[in-house]
DNA sequence: ATGCGAATTTGAACGGCGTTCACCGGCTGT
DNA sequence: ACAGCCGGTGAACGCCGTTCAAATTCGCAT
């Protein structure tokens, strides 16, 4: 067969980028390939190497997906917040539960692992300093002025525990007790470590 | 060729692990397969499965190696500590310096993701429950008796965040700041929060 | 020493993967 | 009407996990 313009390119490539989620979604990221996908959109692998360097490239497309509704979704969730506290709270909720409600593209993120020549993908640089942004704002209160160095460490490492909390939910490795969802665990974590920032008496 | 008996099964078994484990330490999880274990013990991929069920059961022994390594180097850390604050951040600490020491033997435990159908392997069911009773055990001050469930929460909770700390920054994305490693980053974590705890009013 | 059954190793083969590319045919400009 | 180009194709390459009939060698009984 030759040519078919039963699509345009750019059709061709937000099929492709959507069929590549839905099989993410339905069977995970393992089972994306681009066999799986070109069967999908009804046209033949090859034609997927025209739209994309190669398989990664789909995946990170869709994971840039993910991360943008990630982000919409974290926001949402503060949108009525003022108390930095319960801004924290909110935002380690939402990142938890948004998680959970996506687990295979969420998983997908972070399984993405670029290999070590390759430049790293702006995705995750902007996507994080995004959430960052917010999550030192939520700080600020805790720190002195000329501590911002500290309180960007700070969020950091709040953003990593509740990242830790959502992987091993995710994974079915966290084993939270009974009648505490891991949303409550990252409340657990926020409330405390905060809570603790307060306290430094140093 | 026959039979060949220049190893027992069990030499044998040994040996692929080992080689698997090299693999892993020297070009990644992604590249440990029947054809490169089999080249590298000098025999046929054939023969590892008389030895084994399948590459991941290769892989499961590789991890049950890596967990009881880090176990015992994680027990190091602790045997000259008594106060539990210090027992706590020499764990955490420990737990985030064998991971950056082991980058690809600790992040292949953590990638293995056996089959939802498959039954879920005893390691890190048995590994985990280990350093909780550690974690818990330096919990237990800040916790009234009765409040075990709690305790056993925030020592999840602890767990999970260390460990989210650990896997960003074995995969480049902690970004922690210029003169703060990952394990200032999991004490940091640690400090505040069981400071938090402490301090909790109600 | 001989023979033979059992155990073990092999490697070709199957179906899958990512990726490439020579080919082909419909579309478009003339 | 026709030529040429563009884009889609699918066979092919080299990898993967896994299977299994065949081949070979071992250990043992005679």
């Amino acid at each position: 067969m030759g040519r078919r313009s039963d699509h345009s390119r750019e059709e061709l490539v937000t099929l492709a980028v959507e069929a590549a989620r839905a099989i993410m979604v339905e069977e995970g990221v393992a089972q994306v390939s681009a066999r799986a996908i070109a069967k999908r959109i009804g046209y033949s692998p090859g034609t997927l190497y025209n739209l994309f360097e190669n398989i990664d490239a789909i995946v990170y497309q869709v994971n840039a997906g993910t991360l943008r509704e990630l982000a919409a979704f974290a926001m949402a969730a503060l949108a009525d917040k003022t108390d930095p506290l319960e801004r924290a709270v909110a935002l380690g909720r939402a990142y938890v539960d948004y998680a959970a409600r996506h687990p295979q593209p969420w998983l997908a993120v972070f399984d993405f692992r670029p290999a070590p020549d390759s430049k790293p993908p702006p995705l995750f640089e902007e996507a994080v300093a995004l959430l960052f942004a917010v999550v030192a704002d939520c700080l600020t209160p805790y720190f002195a002025a000329g501590e911002e160095r500290l309180r960007d460490a700070a969020g950091r490492v709040l953003w990593s525990g509740v990242h830790g909390i959502s992987l091993l939910h995710v994974t079915e490795r966290l084993n939270q007790p009974e009648g505490m969802t891991a949303a409550d665990m990252a409340e657990l974590l926020i409330r405390n470590f905060l809570r603790g920032l307060k306290a430094k008496p140093d």
